[in-house]
DNA sequence: GACTAATAATACGATATCGTAGTATTTTCC
DNA sequence: GGAAAATACTACGATATCGTATTATTAGTC
């Protein structure tokens, strides 16, 4: 294991720059405003706060990436009618057209993995990482002030 | 597999935000300082342009990084005598400080994940991983980047 | 109901990142 | 051996990210 770090280490550790198609969509849009279109097309709708969480970033930054998203026309904003604190964000016609793009290369990458392994080993491989992820994200108890940073899983095995 | 990246999308996709060690380090540096750092420790001696490969980041970002932590005293830059292009970091005793504190925090994730699993599960989920990894990883062959990929890691702790 | 605390979001200034142009050195290849 | 291409960097302006202060709304407590 200690190697496994080691490998990593060594190899680098650039975490996206897998699909030239990826790299064609990040000449238009941050690799920040892909992955919030993604995360809007799977929640179809989502509160600027849970966006912030859901990618890990700080809320202002998403203020920031909503503004440049909808300058753009790929999202819509309006304000949550059960708490109107809250912004409700959603795909338009054409953010879902660019998010459906990236899903397509997303799925490409998925049928990769699937031809490289078994049935079996991806299972496997699925099960051991969620548990491997589940023991790492340990949710630490007292100290506060730990904000939209942290965000907690639920696993169900 | 779909539901993979679904969880993966529900559960947010920010890797490291885990440890509030890690947190408390971030105070003070960039993510990507410490990760210089650490790849720093590892190699003893890197030239920028492999910092920048090893980071995923452009050159010029760590041309950046490179005058903060030598602005902190983190590390030394030297020319490389067999190749006056290039420029050589290595560490000041201060930075491999840091760097260790770093390292100690890694492995306390490693040990939680070496409690979660068994030795075989654990040897199986690397086996996966990289191979799922090396799938991603392949590119359309043609002009060719080749990636680091021979590990043969020696170092002493 | 009114007061306080908590939550959701934006504004704004500070810092980090990135793309591109420019400089210096090395490699290629004739 | 020397011109042209490639490589390693840095400089600099543009953009993205982040931390903090501020505003608006909701939740909690008495």
């Amino acid at each position: 294991m200690e190697h496994l770090i080691r490998f990593l280490l060594q190899s680098g550790l650039k975490p996206f720059s897998i699909d030239p198609a990826i790299n064609e969509l990040e000449k238009n849009l941050t690799r920040s405003e892909l992955l919030a279109l993604i995360l809007i097309r799977f929640k179809k709708q989502i509160t600027m706060s849970q966006l912030a969480s859901d990618l890990g970033v700080p809320l202002s930054t998403v203020t920031n990436i909503g503004q440049r998203l909808k300058r753009r026309g790929l999202i819509e904003r309006q304000r949550d009618p059960k708490d109107r604190r809250s912004i409700l964000v959603s795909l338009t016609s054409e953010g879902m057209e660019l998010a459906n793009q990236m899903m397509i290369v997303l799925n490409r990458l998925i049928q990769r993995v699937e031809a490289a392994l078994t049935p079996e080993e991806l299972n496997q491989l699925i099960q051991l990482g969620m548990k491997a992820l589940k023991a790492i994200q340990t949710v630490e108890t007292g100290g506060e002030k730990e904000q939209a940073r942290l965000r907690k899983i639920q696993i169900s095995d």
